[in-house]
DNA sequence: CGTTCGTTTGAATCCCATCAATTGTGGTGG
DNA sequence: CCACCACAATTGATGGGATTCAAACGAACG
């Protein structure tokens, strides 16, 4: 696990379960600013940047590949196809940042919550995860709250609320989608932000 | 102006005032996703990635040096030291915007307006900006509104109760700050996000 | 003596209801 | 564009309870 204030000397690749990067504020708040799926690089950005501004964590069970900087760092000025996949890599996670910065801000937490559903059965589907339209989807709702800025308590509500009008299903670690048309309706979806032609 | 879905041709240098990015939402609300001071490129991200998720906007008053895409590119191919500046400004981008993900997510009223300025200030200072700590400070409360994610009475009260509390003067588009203590303190603000030192 | 098998315990997680606080809405005037 | 007001809606805080799971423990049995 990566602290904040570290100097940092690693990345990773998920192979299996779940990651996050937060910040924990002095109050003891926490906010979840990123998601990372199995294939995805965690955090290239602190990697690169000598001093984490933010930490990472990864749920039970996951595992990861660790890839020492200066092998990242020889890699990219070897090679340029590297170099270039590794700057996308980066402003695909800059883009899906403004697209949270956008959710905690301007949408309400039923169009919130749906979003982040949204935005990850799209991340997952392209992993070809998801068979017959059930994800495992390993978060509690404490970790959609810290990932939404709402509460545990309002989170469950809400999902509630999603449930009642028949837009997922979601337990025992499961999620599926009912109606896709509605939920990303509800959540303002617009793949757009995840760049997933390039 | 850029805006979203199109295909971008070019990046910006801001040469005088204030420009941000944003991102509408389909119910015509607005998400101030980043505001940028002289000096500063804007949207090397856009013009990078081919497709615009987000669109530009400048102040009226404010210039910019415009630079095509292709130069850019051919820039950061034949001088590594540019391509690797490029790409610190990148990082330091998404750092930011991690940052204010934290910052409507999880933080209050109070504390989302005041690490704003924080946040403006430490910039504008990092410029030369601001002789006896007064700063040009060209935001509409309607745009710092936009910008964290609460509305425009909400912010005129907010302000309000920054200015009782006599830790900042701001009108006519000038801020000062009264007491950087206190105010940073308000904010929760920790400038190591900044990266100020790279 | 060690193993096995229930039982207890505690930690998570989820769910629900109530009340309080923050924030939004609509409107007026400077 | 800023300030202010009254009222409404959303969201947060608190406290309670149900469920699951695994660890810890102890008693009975070989």
């Amino acid at each position: 696990m990566v602290r904040e204030g570290q100097r940092t000397t690693d990345c990773s690749l998920l192979l299996k379960g779940f990651a996050f990067r937060q910040k924990l504020l002095r109050n003891g708040n926490r906010q979840i600013i990123s998601i990372h799926i199995p294939t995805e690089f965690v955090d290239l950005q602190n990697g690169l940047l000598g001093v984490a501004d933010h930490n990472v964590q990864s749920l039970d069970g996951s595992e990861a590949a660790i890839i020492p900087r200066s092998a990242l760092i020889d890699l990219s000025n070897a090679r340029p196809a590297i170099r270039t996949a590794m700057w996308i890599d980066t402003l695909l996670d800059a883009s899906i940042f403004r697209e949270w910065v956008v959710n905690v801000g301007r949408r309400d937490s039923r169009a919130r919550i749906a979003h982040l559903l949204c935005e990850l059965v799209v991340r997952l589907k392209n992993n070809g995860d998801g068979r017959d339209g059930v994800f495992d989807f390993p978060l509690t709702q404490e970790q959609l709250a810290d990932a939404t800025g709402l509460t545990a308590v309002h989170t469950n509500r809400t999902l509630q609320s999603l449930r009642r009008d028949g837009l997922i299903q979601l337990s025992a670690r499961s999620l599926s989608v009912l109606d896709w048309d509605r939920l990303s309706e509800v959540a303002d979806f617009d793949e757009l932000y995840l760049h997933q032609n390039i």
